[in-house]
DNA sequence: AATTCGGGGTC
DNA sequence: GACCCAGAATT
């Protein structure tokens, strides 16, 4: 029996067929559940799903939205740059498809924020279109049944897995075996203890066969991450506080954060170009962010401020967050924790 | 070819 | 703390 028979025949008694995006498929309920799925996982992501495909039922829906909105649904869920992308493609789906999401591959790969893989899995989860796909799950899998050495990320070994793929994609039922495929890797091929006795293509696979299964895939060598330290100022009136939205690119990109200073002395200089007066200022806890490549120490100034504010509202680059009410705008973690200890704070007192 | 984008979960 | 997770875009 070829690998794709073994892995279909599996799939029909073992795979996994309840999640939301299962369900009433469409190449756009697929594409939303995959953006969100990318790096991360799926229990955090259900929740996430819910609530945006409530808010944008179809892609024209989101691509009428406001930028703020989208990324509102997006908080907490890490990566914005993937909402955004969504958000950009919604509206060239929008504007150049008529609203219908495009159905040959290379349309799809050309819309930001999709990829090879992320394309692949959409036409071929939602139309079964046969297409080879390559996210973490499939990666491990391959990389054990051939014993590919190597590490994500690394060209050579994402060429030669790639390669594998697509030998083995059957040319029909490439939905379900795709589905398979990520199903196997997250439940029966997995990163700590695979459940090989649960495995159907286990009698061919190398690594079970060599007893290496831990050595597949290899790992990345780590590099220390280096350490950076900022200070958010937390202009207040003790019903208020001033966030500004960041530029489009960098960190936390098209997110309402808090303005920051190098140093302390950094921080008169600021409140000045903003116009305001400073009644006090007080230095709260420094707490550590990590990112993927570097930590950021953040040590919260709360700044009382002098009576009423004069600095514009605009809504655009900067508001007077409520800290009773909120609003309904994207939130970098950071800011979420720094608005929970500003809140609690004030109540405290 | 390597780096850059976060945050939550798990151990 | 370290490590991992349904990757893509940028340099």
């Amino acid at each position: 029996m070829s690998f794709s028979s073994q892995v279909l025949t599996w799939f029909a008694e073992q795979g996994r067929k309840h999640f939301p995006w299962q369900q009433n498929k469409t190449p756009y309920r697929v594409w939303i559940s995959e953006i969100m799925l990318q790096q991360t996982q799926v229990t955090t992501v259900i929740p996430y799903y819910q609530r945006f495909m409530e808010s944008f039922p179809t892609v024209v829906d989101l691509a009428n939205a406001d930028e703020d909105t989208v990324l509102h649904h997006w908080t907490g869920l890490g990566y914005y740059a993937r909402a955004r992308n969504l958000h950009k493609a919604a509206q060239i789906i929008r504007d150049e498809y008529e609203g219908k999401f495009p159905e040959d591959i290379d349309s799809v790969m050309a819309l930001p924020g999709i990829g090879r893989s992320t394309a692949g899995a959409v036409l071929s989860l939602s139309l079964n279109q046969s297409h080879p796909i390559l996210d973490g799950n499939v990666k491990r899998v391959l990389a054990r049944y051939f014993a590919e050495s190597g590490y994500p990320g690394q060209s050579k070994f994402e060429k030669a897995l790639w390669a594998y793929s697509e030998e083995l994609t059957p040319q029909d039922n490439a939905a379900d075996y795709n589905q398979a495929m990520m199903d196997i890797g997250a439940t029966v091929c997995t990163r700590g203890k695979p459940l090989c006795e649960r495995c159907p293509v286990a009698l061919n696979c190398r690594a079970q066969r060599t007893g290496t299964t831990d050595q597949y895939p290899g790992k990345k060598p780590k590099k220390e991450k280096p350490v950076k330290r900022t200070h958010m100022l937390l202009f207040t009136d003790n019903e208020q506080v001033l966030m500004y939205k960041r530029p489009q690119s960098g960190i936390w990109g098209g997110l309402w954060s808090f303005y920051e200073a190098e140093s302390e002395e950094q921080i008169v200089t600021i409140a000045a170009e903003l116009g305001l007066e400073v009644q006090s200022q007080e230095l709260l806890d420094e707490f550590r962010h990590t990112f993927s490549h570097f930590h950021l120490d953040i040590v919260p100034v709360k700044l009382q401020i002098q009576g009423q504010a004069t600095i514009i509202n605009d809504h655009q680059s900067q508001l007077w967050y409520h800290l009773q009410h909120g609003a309904d705008i994207g939130l970098a973690a950071s800011s979420k924790t720094l608005l929970a200890k500003l809140t609690t704070s004030k109540e405290s007192k």
